[in-house]
DNA sequence: GTCATTAGGTACCAATTCGTAACTCATGGG
DNA sequence: CCCATGAGTTACGAATTGGTACCTAATGAC
């Protein structure tokens, strides 16, 4: 009984071999999930829009990681050839796909933030208590 | 109606304040899944054994995974001061949290990879029925 | 005629990252 | 006496990363 976890078994060199390794590494370029949040909470939008939003991302680093969420289908990028030129940027379909498990993610992590604090703040009244 | 996701909408510097962007940070470090993969998959194993199962790391990269692994309380280290020294590293229960979600995570990744297969696939045979 | 506009591309530069090789501790084995 | 052992630590160095500043195109507005 292969678990689905099994695919994460991969160490290679590069690791190119690994799904899993593959879409963390993917989300994890800097900025990556604000670009995705943004792009689905505020729909379709152009690039300076989105880089305003995305506030401190530098050009370069907005295109070269749109440039790769394009190119692994996870958003699409619709070109208008006018003066100034327009260039418009949304999720596809694929990109929507990971809404499920980010909105899981998020859980998770919030779920630790809250104990943390709740464990912090204990600790805090027991020194005070010890005092 | 605030959205799990409203979460992510963090871009500060550094973006210390995003729980998901911590925990895509934290799994993301270089090995890390396969470091967790192991942890789970072959149960509390000592330091060399770990490094051996994932091939390829150096010493000085697990031992900083470990730590900051540690660090985030996803890895207990159980150290028996004998000579030579006992380290046992296992996953805590909080560790054991990420199973569901890298378990969806895989899953959405290995759907993708077999979608594409097939799109090449799909392009291969139709480049040579154009022949 | 010159300035602002959009979506980048490019060159350069500093900082960070990660690997490699050498070192450590105290002990048991040859 | 010397070496191997386990779990690291340290120093060094090459490669990658990401930021900044500057450049571009073609047009309309001033």
């Amino acid at each position: 009984m292969g678990n689905l976890m099994d695919v994460i078994a991969a160490p290679r060199k590069e690791s190119a071999s690994c799904p899993v390794d593959f879409i963390l590494r993917m989300l994890m370029g800097p900025w990556t999930t604000y670009i995705l949040y943004n792009l689905k909470t505020h729909g379709p939008q152009r690039f300076g829009e989105l880089k305003r939003r995305v506030s401190g991302v530098s050009a370069k680093m907005l295109t070269e990681r749109l440039r790769t969420l394009e190119g692994a289908g996870l958003v699409r990028r619709d070109y208008e050839a006018t003066i100034p030129p327009k260039v418009t940027y949304s999720l596809t379909s694929r990109g929507h796909e990971l809404d499920d498990v980010l909105g899981r993610l998020a859980e998770v992590g919030m779920r630790w933030e809250t104990e943390d604090a709740a464990l912090r703040s204990l600790r805090a009244t027991e020194l005070k208590a010890a005092e």
